[in-house]
DNA sequence: GTAGCCTTGAGG
DNA sequence: CCTCAAGGCTAC
């Protein structure tokens, strides 16, 4: 048994099935997906699909239908590289990815060994039980008194001995979709490529296209394994690692935030109305309009700006990010500034719940219909972008553990350059990565896939701040962004140090 | 077009 | 040196 612990694990294409070859453009892939991947992308090729766009691809059928083999090659996190030879840019992901899994490896070993020699006892009273619970919008039923020693155990067996066996023992029938359990490099692969290729990133088309969601048309298969089952099992009174306990403690109140951001508008919007109000007056009804128009995408632009003054004083006060010298905390954040502030959103969204309305930190409810006809074409795509990444993670049932450890995730960013301590960075986000990892397998051990899902957004996340930065710069050189402004001057730092 | 094998070349 | 991933080659 013990041998397969350390061969077999993972060892199928995640596109086909196929036995991997190496890694092949960011992941473990077969010779026959790299190839065809590399030939699509090299000759620019387009195809289409004969069926509805959600053809199932395995080893004997990948050939039946190339639109999605390459979406699904796409799906899975296959990216581009932009260098020739053995050692490229993705290196320092491959070792992160490799150390995972066997830190993966390691860790389900440990709790099957666990298993064994004393059966989970789950009769104690369920401490941190709370958080997740209270978060999740559909309360899960699943608060049963005796869930840890009848479901439990099985449950969580069987899962044990899935991942680690699967291959051997288990063969996965070949027309069913392929669980996402095939883990992409749980990395940040976009990051990777968008810091070294600027250029190579936006200006190939499948890669601008891939990230966004609404050309995923065959993005199925990881719903599948997410929805169609029971609801998650709310954390089994398993320990929560510390760090995330941490974390968690160091969460900022939302509703201090949320009042001392809304008085900060409040008093700024009292001063904005009186100054226009005598101006308002002459004006014809369309200026007037424009006007009104024109100042709620200023006052959006203050609620980013004092949503960033909590990350920054959020971030501040964390561990880790505290020890750090302020050379290198300003680094950080300069990095990942936007994307702390998507995340700052889509985690609220997540929270609030309801689809057809977006909450501001203010607290106000917007309808998104009222949002969507006052933005214009680049903000509603982003608008809605947004709402797909919320969707997405709804699915997931994204808790506020770990919407915790992404936000340290993403701060601790190892890829940013000319970090003075790089070492720490990198080491705070293996460890982070470890935290969230064993939270996810002992939490939700029916999802072995979970980790692996979770971070299979941030690229997304990443795309999207992206677009925000650049939306954001396209109406600052255009005048519409007040000054004085934090936001405008992250921009700054950020263009300016790459 | 596909996919297995070969060559190249950077990084360790 | 060796490793190993990207890209090339070519029999199907």
């Amino acid at each position: 048994m013990d041998y397969s612990y350390d061969t077999d694990l993972e060892e199928l294409c995640p596109v086909c099935g196929d036995k991997v070859s190496g890694y092949h453009y960011g992941l473990l892939t077969c010779e026959s997906c790299k190839g065809f991947f590399k030939r699509t992308v090299q000759n620019n090729k387009r195809y289409t699909c004969a069926e509805s766009q959600d053809c199932k691809i395995d080893k004997t059928q990948r050939k039946r239908c190339p639109f999605c083999r390459f979406q699904k090659c796409l799906n899975v996190g296959m990216r581009l590289e932009g260098m020739r030879g053995g050692r490229n840019k993705f290196g320092p992901m491959y070792k992160r990815d490799r150390a995972l899994k066997q830190q993966k490896k390691a860790l389900i070993r440990a709790s099957g060994l666990k298993m064994e020699a004393t059966p989970p006892l789950m009769s104690s009273p369920q401490s941190d039980y709370s958080f997740s619970t209270a978060l999740s919008t559909p309360a899960p039923k699943n608060t049963h008194p005796n869930i840890g020693t009848s479901v439990a155990p099985t449950d969580y067996e069987r899962n044990l001995y899935a991942s680690s066996s699967l291959s051997l023992s288990i063969p996965i029938p070949a027309h069913t979709p392929l669980p996402a359990q095939y883990p992409a490099y749980p990395t940040l692969p976009s990051r990777a490529i968008k810091s070294e290729y600027p250029d190579h990133y936006t200006s190939s088309e499948h890669y601008t296209s891939a990230s966004s969601p609404e050309s995923i048309p065959g993005y199925t298969y990881v719903d599948q394994t997410q929805v169609s089952t029971s609801p998650p099992l709310a954390p089994l009174g398993l320990t929560v690692p510390p760090l995330v306990l941490e974390f968690v403690r160091c969460e900022q109140g939302e509703l201090q935030v949320q009042s001392k951001i809304s008085a900060h508008l409040a008093h700024l919007q009292q001063e904005q109305n009186s100054r226009s109000a005598a101006a308002n007056q002459e004006q014809n009804t369309r200026l007037a309009a424009k006007q009104e128009r024109l100042s709620t995408f200023g006052l959006m632009c203050h609620m980013a700006d004092q949503t960033l003054f909590s990350i920054v004083e959020w971030a501040r006060s964390c561990i880790f990010f505290k020890e750090l010298k302020v050379g290198d905390q300003m680094k950080l954040l300069h990095n990942c500034w936007s994307e702390l502030l998507v995340l700052d959103y889509i985690a609220r969204q997540l929270h609030h719940g309801k689809e057809d309305s977006v909450l501001l930190i203010t607290g106000q409810e917007v309808e998104l219909a009222s949002l969507l006809a006052q933005a214009g074409v680049t903000l509603n795509g982003m608008i809605q972008r947004g709402q797909e990444l919320v969707h997405r993670l709804q699915e997931l049932q994204l808790d506020r553990r770990e919407t915790a450890c992404l936000k340290y995730l993403i701060l601790f960013n190892p890829d940013v350059k000319l970090l003075e301590n790089q070492p720490y960075v990198e080491s705070v986000y293996e460890q982070v990565n470890a935290a969230l990892l064993e939270y996810t397998l002992c939490a939700y051990p029916q999802f072995l896939d979970r980790f692996t899902q979770i971070l299979l957004r941030l690229p997304e996340l990443r795309a999207l701040s992206t677009q925000a930065e650049d939306y954001l710069c396209y109406k600052h050189l255009s005048g519409e962004v007040p000054c004085n402004n934090l936001l405008i001057e992250m921009l700054h730092a950020k263009r300016t140090c790459i």
